[in-house]
DNA sequence: CACATTTCAGTGGCACTGAGATCG
DNA sequence: CCGATCTCAGTGACACTGAAATGT
């Protein structure tokens, strides 16, 4: 039963190397920067009524065009039972406007309005800010590995679900 | 079908390096990957009874020693409410002791059993695999790299507030 | 018939709040 | 009285499920 094991315990002897294996799992460190970085953004974005949602809706409309719920759905990664509320929302700021297709009945289309495209620019400043104050320890070189570093990560376990 | 155009850069703004300021928002990378990673994590804990709460704990246990549950709480990050929940799952399986502390009886101090290092040793490996498939596109000093700023940013954010 | 779309009601994990009881 | 600790009840945002209604 009592191995010799790591049965390193604390305090008074010399630390090891680096025993810390919670401070360094990338899954534990992605959850909690994810934590961090939500709540920094919401209430960013919370001092414009916006939230997250709104952007993404709008930088899709504006940056691929009018689309379908579902469509929108995809290309934003918000759920499509969510969808609808958040297009409740932004109708009801009149930032986007939801028409029914002539072509297929079952869809409503979507399209930013002069509104939603104002309300765009401003959220995307904010959004710099926010991101700033997000990657302040980076240097700009490294804010551009970290960036790309996710996006590989995200492209793998999206194409390979 | 699809008959989204193009949408052309809106005539009021210069067209940015990428129109696809969605997919480069480091907050969005983040916390999608993150989903992503959390259920890749948890999915692969729960075919062993565990959670990643179980780890974080019982990793904390054996490398700083027993503690309160207030001092678990600061070292894993998990909120003082919730830690009692996890405590009761895991002296239920017998991998910790919960024991009223003779110096002040506000506290319990909790340790660590030989079924809890056991166990512990096991969700090493599970989690070592489970890092395997989530850091799988970058190569081992991309994911020394990748830890790193993450760790930095981390840091940062739990200093600065 | 199948499938897709919009919508709603609900679930479960999570970070967090608030408050009560106990104790230093 | 102040402050820390443990505990419980509850909140709110979120990703997701399931199913109904409508249409292709």
């Amino acid at each position: 039963m009592t191995r010799a094991e790591p049965a390193d315990v604390p305090g008074d002897g010399a630390p090891r190397t680096t025993p810390d294996r919670l401070r360094r799992r990338a899954s534990r460190l992605l959850s909690q920067l994810s934590t961090r970085s939500d709540r920094l953004i919401n209430e960013g974005l919370a001092q414009a009524d916006a939230r997250k949602w709104h952007y993404a809706v709008l930088a899709s409309l504006q940056d691929h065009g009018p689309g379908s719920q579902a469509t929108l759905s995809r290309r934003t990664g918000i759920y499509r039972s969510d969808m609808v509320g958040v297009l409740n929302e932004l109708t009801e700021r009149d930032l986007v406007e939801r028409a029914p297709d002539p072509d297929d009945q079952r869809r409503n289309i979507i399209t930013i309005s002069p509104q939603g495209r104002r309300r765009l620019r401003r959220l995307d400043k904010i959004l710099d800010d926010l991101h700033d104050e997000l990657l302040a320890p980076l240097s700009p070189a490294e804010r551009d590995q970290f960036v790309e570093l996710l996006t590989r990560l995200l492209d793998h376990h999206t194409r390979t679900s």
